[in-house]
DNA sequence: TCTTATTATCGCAATATTGCGATAATAAGA
DNA sequence: TCTTATTATCGCAATATTGCGATAATAAGA
């Protein structure tokens, strides 16, 4: 029914998969590269970068705000946006820990 | 419109949210797990594993299969299911491609 | 051939997601 | 205070996703 039954689920599991949903997006994966990429908080340059129209993209960097990947300052009257490094390292060493069950090729074919 | 506009983005930007959107169900995550921790190909025992019902879980799976992660080989009446090795290290090195562009923590607060 | 086991697919209901135009909200500057 | 710039939110339309009961498809064994 559109929805997902997370509570059949380890902590762990929705969690990883909350990640993997916020990154499962072409214009999120954009964001992310680009302020990783750039470094810097910026302000609404983000939507000069991305084709999308402006409501949409504010759309997608709240998806990332929530998800805890980016973190956003009101400064006046724009905004600046960023990578939020502690997260950042966690999400990595989330996705680390399942690669890392992977034994080498074993089977199949 | 519930339709992503990919077509505005890179290839390489396709592909790596193609993965994380098939990583963002809890589910698909513990399947992926657990033929990553028995290591071996297995038929239709992550029916037993799940609590979601059996088309629901072959759903999944399709969805896993289709982004590539998992290879499903029929067996008799059952089919084994298993990781795709040299497909997962594709993964793993995407995602570290991304990691990769995280250079510390230089603003924000 | 009939039964059983194992999967996949169909078809539906109930959300969820994506995208955007219109507009609100807010702050800075004139 | 008025205008401009920058974001966020509302509200809608058009899919997409999730989940499952019912059923088809297929193979193995009796």
């Amino acid at each position: 029914m559109g929805v997902t039954k997370s509570e059949l689920f380890t902590d762990s599991q929705n969690r990883l998969s909350a990640i993997a949903k916020a990154l499962g997006h072409p214009a999120r994966i954009a964001i992310v590269q680009y302020l990783l990429k750039v470094n810097a908080c910026i302000g609404g340059e983000i939507v000069d970068e991305l084709p999308l129209a402006q409501p949409t993209i504010s759309r997608h960097l709240r998806e990332l705000k929530e998800a805890g990947i980016i973190q956003g300052t009101v400064e006046g009257a724009s905004v600046r946006y960023c990578i939020d490094g502690p997260r950042w390292r966690e999400v990595q060493s989330l996705f680390n820990e399942l690669f890392d069950l992977f034994q080498g090729d074993v089977c199949c074919d």
